[in-house]
DNA sequence: ATATAATATGACCTTCTAGTCACATGACTG
DNA sequence: CAGTCATGTGACTAGAAGGTCATATTATAT
């Protein structure tokens, strides 16, 4: 977490940093972002910087809890729907919201996505917890789909919790790579085309996990 | 392209430094992997380096010119299985035969596939047309298969190249990641649960396209 | 106005990187 | 033997990295 001086700052200078962060994060990385670099393109002295952050890392995970708190304002204005709505409707829902916030603030989630899934040696509490609990969820979200009846009984929980987990991944970062080439990002990702394609990727999707498994006894 | 000097070398020198290097990229990429570190490993002088190779880069295009060629012996003895079976039975074959093969060789596959996944910012003109030949196959893949009435003609052909090229590597990923953590690689990937789970996942893939648009049609 | 505390600064340190080059060693030839 | 050419070497350069610290500036309180 950042220092109290940095949290004294007056905004616009803390906004300035923070921008100058998410551009060199969403470039370079985690790794590869350079402290130098950062400072001097927020114009304060090195010497600042290490009053404000423990390292660059400290930085990143300030930018990570930005993120956090902003989507939990994001969310609680209009919640989640029903809870009783089918366990894909749900998925799709969620991938869908995600996707939609996401491109409210595009460059600040590619840069921290970036990080997560391409540097996974750099493994944090805080992410490992936060990957534990999305698969929690899953698993929950399956198990309940299936007492429903909305899935065949028979399938791989773990399984399917992989499936739903790298089709996100896939989903998200498509989106995110194409989107940044685009040069409205929002208005791409809201068209009617893209609309229809992220529709669809989710319907194969879904359509593959529905009854695949007594589908696969007979084929096997 | 290496040196004739490296060419000339005795073989177990060379096999020195290509393993080496091997662990050296599969262990830091290719951006942040150490010349320093391979020379030293490999008990070679920074001179000589620079005499073999004309940078890391350099290394690391010959790891993939070996990996390639090898590839083409291992595939060259059983041949694929006749062209005209089934796109998704083919592209099954595919998908375990590149497993199989790159059980053969985990730490060297698990280098280079690290690098390609991971750096995409590292373009270079070889992997750009792999990746478009790859591309070029699966969509002539698929529009062959729908000729033969084997994928609904509606199917979008480029989503559809979209979620195998997706399947393909999210499924690779996995193997190589979690293969590696094992303590016998190929005998963890031929294992019956795990050959059970890949076929699921690709069962998956296929029961979601062949189908879905004009599901997808009527659920709209 | 003076004293105290908070903040800002950039020169400086160490450690790493990629890459070079004058020289040393070895091998083969006339 | 001398001469030549291929190979090997590691000290060296220049640049960038992360990080420190004595000093300078500014703000606040008395």
């Amino acid at each position: 977490m950042p220092k109290q001086t940095f949290l004294n700052l007056p905004e616009e200078k803390r906004n300035t940093i923070i921008d100058v962060a998410i551009n060199e994060f969403s470039e370079y990385g985690l790794e590869n972002a350079s402290t130098n670099r950062i400072v001097e393109k927020s114009g304060i002295s090195k010497g600042s910087f290490y009053q404000y952050f423990e390292d660059k890392q400290d930085v990143f995970m300030h930018l990570v809890s930005i993120l956090e708190h902003e989507k939990m304002e994001y969310f609680k204005d209009p919640p989640p729907p029903s809870m009783n709505m089918d366990a894909f409707e749900y998925y799709h829902w969620m991938v869908k919201a995600g996707m939609a916030f996401n491109s409210t603030k595009p460059k600040m989630a590619q840069a921290i996505s970036r990080v997560i899934m391409r540097e996974r040696s750099f493994s944090n509490k805080f992410f490992d917890d936060a990957r534990e609990k999305t698969k929690a969820f899953f698993e929950d979200m399956i198990e309940k789909a299936i007492e429903r009846g909305e899935i065949d009984p028979s399938i791989d929980v773990e399984l399917a919790v992989m499936v739903m987990e790298a089709w996100q991944n896939t989903i998200t970062t498509y989106i995110m790579d194409e989107g940044m080439k685009q040069e409205d990002f929002m208005a791409w990702v809201y068209s009617a085309k893209t609309q229809e394609m992220i529709d669809k990727l989710l319907y194969v999707m879904e359509y593959g996990l529905r009854k695949t498994e007594s589908e696969f006894e007979k084929a096997a």
